[in-house]
DNA sequence: GCTGAACCATAGCGTTGCTATGGCATGATG
DNA sequence: CATCATGCCATAGCAACGCTATGGTTCAGC
């Protein structure tokens, strides 16, 4: 079901680079720090990723398409996405997190406002499920529980169900959310 | 974000049971062995907490307490769960994992089989998806990033809008599912 | 040219998972 | 009853781990 990995050892971490162990505390403070610097990356190439996404006038196909983004982001990089969501390190600055989660925000929010959603949804509440929905996919699908194939339609359908659920049109909703992930 | 736990170690384990590390490898094969048990005696748990949730003539009802059944067990032992999607051993018997599963496609199948849902619902892909989203979720509270009060209104938003989706009546869906959030 | 700070290579400490070895039970066999 | 074989565990020790202490090197500023 899951694969057992290697363990990543600071020995072999600075063994080829030519530089020693110390190295790595007197630029990140040791192996815990290291860790915080990965995720810390992690979460900053994703928001990076997530703010290339341009803002249509389809807000509901903008949500599809920031989902589409966060998946392929996890499934080019499994090990960076594992690490980003392992519990060994802490996350000092939270930033680079926020700023991903509230482009979701916004996109739901702009939904809302172009009509398509029901005017009493909370944007971070149906940007909380979209998250979570397919953070659980894409999570299965680097750990080798899920195959890598069923993840597009499985969010197609989970993502359209929720927006259709808000209160968008649900062969409207469809259409978008397809949109996204034939454009992604 | 995440909080840093101190490993668990082969030491610190036998210290206090009167046992040495000897035992540990006669009994288990060592530490990966012992991860590999841990993660059995998770899913198996598991699988008996599922298996106990009664059938009841409304199989939607049943679904979402199976995921309230699911998100239970998982807040009760979270470092269990936390150890059961851990990649760190392998799972060598997947039985207990597929027999808990399997009580969700169950769920959905007698959903169909009732008229709840459109004759072309594919119960398997359903189960995932509703998988899939509750693991995210409780994924995301196990590990302290979501608060433990928004579980249950969004998983049962989630769970509601996945089977509206698949064509059940949203009223009489989101009674359904509320009934069983409640009772759990 | 000198000084001070920043940086890193080396050596070593305590701890980790793991293995080798020997002692101690228990039970079958003559 | 004596003997041997088998399974199990405590002890000791090994290689490797993360980490720290220490000393050497480099380079800017005066």
């Amino acid at each position: 079901m899951l694969a057992a990995r290697e363990p990543v050892t600071l020995r072999a971490l600075v063994e080829g680079t030519g530089a020693s162990t110390m190295a790595v505390y007197t630029h990140f403070g040791g192996m815990p720090g290291l860790w915080s610097a990965v995720r810390q990356e992690g979460f900053t190439r994703l928001a990076a990723r997530l703010a290339a996404v341009p803002r249509t006038d389809d807000a509901v196909h903008d949500l599809a398409a920031l989902g589409v983004a966060y998946a392929r982001s996890a499934l080019e990089h499994p090990e960076l996405y594992r690490a980003m969501f392992d519990a060994r390190a802490d996350l000092a600055d939270e930033a680079a997190a926020d700023a991903a989660f509230d482009r979701l925000v916004d996109a739901a929010a702009r939904a809302r406002e172009e009509g398509r959603l029901d005017p009493g949804t909370d944007p971070r509440t149906l940007a909380t499920q979209v998250w979570a929905a397919g953070h659980g996919l894409v999570s299965l699908v680097v750990q080798g529980v899920l195959p890598a194939e069923v993840l597009a339609p499985l969010a197609t359908g989970t993502t359209a169900a929720l927006l259709t659920a808000a209160g968008d049109d649900a062969g409207r909703c469809r259409a978008s959310v397809e949109r996204a992930w034939a454009a992604g």
